[in-house]
DNA sequence: TTGTAAGCGTTATCAT
DNA sequence: ATGATAACGCTTACAA
């Protein structure tokens, strides 16, 4: 025999098919012994809900939105992308996925930002912003809306969110730690760790974990204080100059934040030795360029592609209040080198 | 207005449902004319068919089979309970997943089980197996009967296949590579190749992409010859303790095969110095104890959910003739330290 | 060669 | 508080 169906379980349970979905959908206007009687029968038949067949009858659209910064780098414009990519992949699955920059590090932006969306009649939202009290309290009243909050690839982590879309920060710095360690060699020196601000919590949970590897298996190495370049070009190149004039025994340089453009033609500029050891994080047509040409030994990132699907995923199995495979939603912390960079393809697009 | 739907479709080219279904479905008994008509509408109006409402009415159950080697490591177990997972996780959206084991070494037993599936109703299979003639053949039939075929963590690439699941061996082996030649650093010495045998497209890839790295790389270091253990432990404990005996200069050692429990149980046993570099594939318990020891200094691997996953979305993509998205289906060649290791959690299961 | 109508397993709108 | 019944968008006998 194939799959209980509501019908067979409105039989088992001697009630009507509106009685059985209004029990599967915790609908009121049931006796709590019917209810009892159904869920008994649920359980006698073993029946679970078909979720294609849910959605199909619910003729409901799902709108999500990703609330992103406004800032311009390539990182984003990758996630912005792949948002798009995502959406076009579910027009026809009844989801709509939109991507709203907003200038995350004005808590008052993000707060009028995520007010709005009940307005909208956005059913998700995925939040990429640091954590503030304000923040906080704008997503635990998105969710009182009734609508599904993950944050994504920076966690809040004391905010009300349904779950968090990303990878482990100081995980991430550890890496990064193990890779200059062992790629340094046993001779001492300095490294030299540049972020874009100390300010954000990615950042120091990076650094937090950075620094304790280096403590605890490369004792020989030195790290230097966060050089921060506030995501200008000039201060970088100014900076950067300056922190390279006056080590001399520079061995590695950490890139920490995700934009890492302009510190790296700061270090072309600057004809940095060919054995000092580069790490950044995520891949960009830049970062790949230069794990490629050999300016960089390797690249910390998360998979983009994943990170929307999987935020996506959640977002819509909240929304329609389905379970989720947890495995499938481990986002990993990927090592990158120029042996294992993922081929380009042609067409990233879908096929048949 | 919502998208368009088969009714829309049909309205606008002036047929019935029925004749719209037998186009979309490339079904005959239609006059090209008509043909030509309805597909004229279909860019007009922008239609593209609802998946899940297709599926829920073929009221059609899909069922795949892995074919497995029979062989028993680690690696291959958890590829099974991923299997069983993956079809728990499918059970309701009518797709059922088995693993089929068959000594692959022998030709004949994988054409046996392949000649069999169509007999048992299967919709598609993922076969991991080595290509020969016999295999080749049997693959094209299987496809001629209509029935999807992916090649499944070893490819068959003269095969009739539909499709590769999994990672590119050559760039796997030049990851390792470039790993033991940048933790080594400039001491000149010797890196122990090790594989349960050099027979396979596998190991005969991933050597290849070993031996080009370190030539043009890292000239300084010299590999052995590949030392074969026949997954046999006796001879796997014998031949490793020769070849550590006859390498005085050993840096590293590059432990090629999936199942390298015994190996790494030898080396255990020898208690090699604790600063030769030693890199395995795959993530077993036994490989990420060693990460955490330190025995193991990195672990190159796939990730076994999304191999699993994603063979069974392309094989019922096949089946269900629908487009994939390709860029959800590159499996990567990941590089694990013990930093990056995905935390065990306590229920890898569906949860709600 | 083409069309009509009855489902697929849910949900939603009426009645009762 | 409960039950018929008509959708949802597509496929599939069965007719014509």
């Amino acid at each position: 025999m194939s799959k209980p169906t509501t019908r067979d379980l409105a039989a088992a349970a001697g009630v009507s098919l509106a009685t059985v979905d209004r029990v599967l959908n915790g609908r009121d206007g049931v006796r709590a012994k019917t209810i009892e009687k159904v869920n008994a029968a649920i359980h006698d038949i073993g029946f679970v809900r078909d979720q294609t067949a849910a959605t199909l009858a619910r003729k409901r659209f799902y709108y999500f939105v990703f609330v992103l910064p406004d800032r311009q780098d390539e990182f984003l414009s990758l996630i912005v992308s792949s948002v798009a990519e995502a959406g076009r992949a579910l027009r026809h699955e009844r989801v709509t996925a939109r991507t709203l920059r907003v200038p995350t590090n004005d808590p008052h932006s993000v707060v009028q930002a995520l007010g709005a969306l009940a307005r909208d009649g956005v059913d998700g939202v995925a939040v990429m912003a640091p954590e503030t009290p304000q923040t906080r309290d704008a997503i635990q009243r998105v969710r009182d809306q009734g609508i599904a909050v993950v944050t994504f690839v920076a966690d809040q982590p004391n905010a009300a969110r349904d779950r968090f879309i990303g990878i482990n920060d100081v995980d991430a710095g550890r890496t990064a730690a193990t890779l200059i360690g062992r790629f340094c060699g046993a001779a001492p020196g300095t490294v030299l760790v540049i972020a874009e601000t100390i300010q954000s919590r990615d950042s120091l949970d990076r650094r937090h974990g950075f620094d304790a590897v280096v403590q605890q298996d490369f004792p020989h190495l030195h790290a230097s204080p966060t050089i921060e370049t506030y995501a200008d070009s000039a201060r970088t190149e100014r900076v950067l100059s300056n922190a390279l004039a006056a080590t001399p025994d520079l061995r590695a340089i950490y890139l920490m934040s995700s934009a890492s453009a302009a510190a790296l033609s700061a270090l072309d500029a600057h004809g940095v030795a060919p054995d000092c050891v580069v790490i950044a994080h995520e891949l960009t047509s830049l970062t790949r360029q230069s794990l490629i040409s050999g300016r960089l030994s390797a690249v910390i990132t998360q998979d983009i592609g994943h990170l929307v699907r999987s935020a996506l995923r959640v977002l819509r199995a909240k929304a329609e209040n389905a379970p989720t495979v947890e495995s499938q939603e481990r986002i990993r912390i990927e090592i990158l080198l120029e042996a294992n960079l993922p081929r380009l393809e042609e067409t990233p697009e879908v096929s048949g």
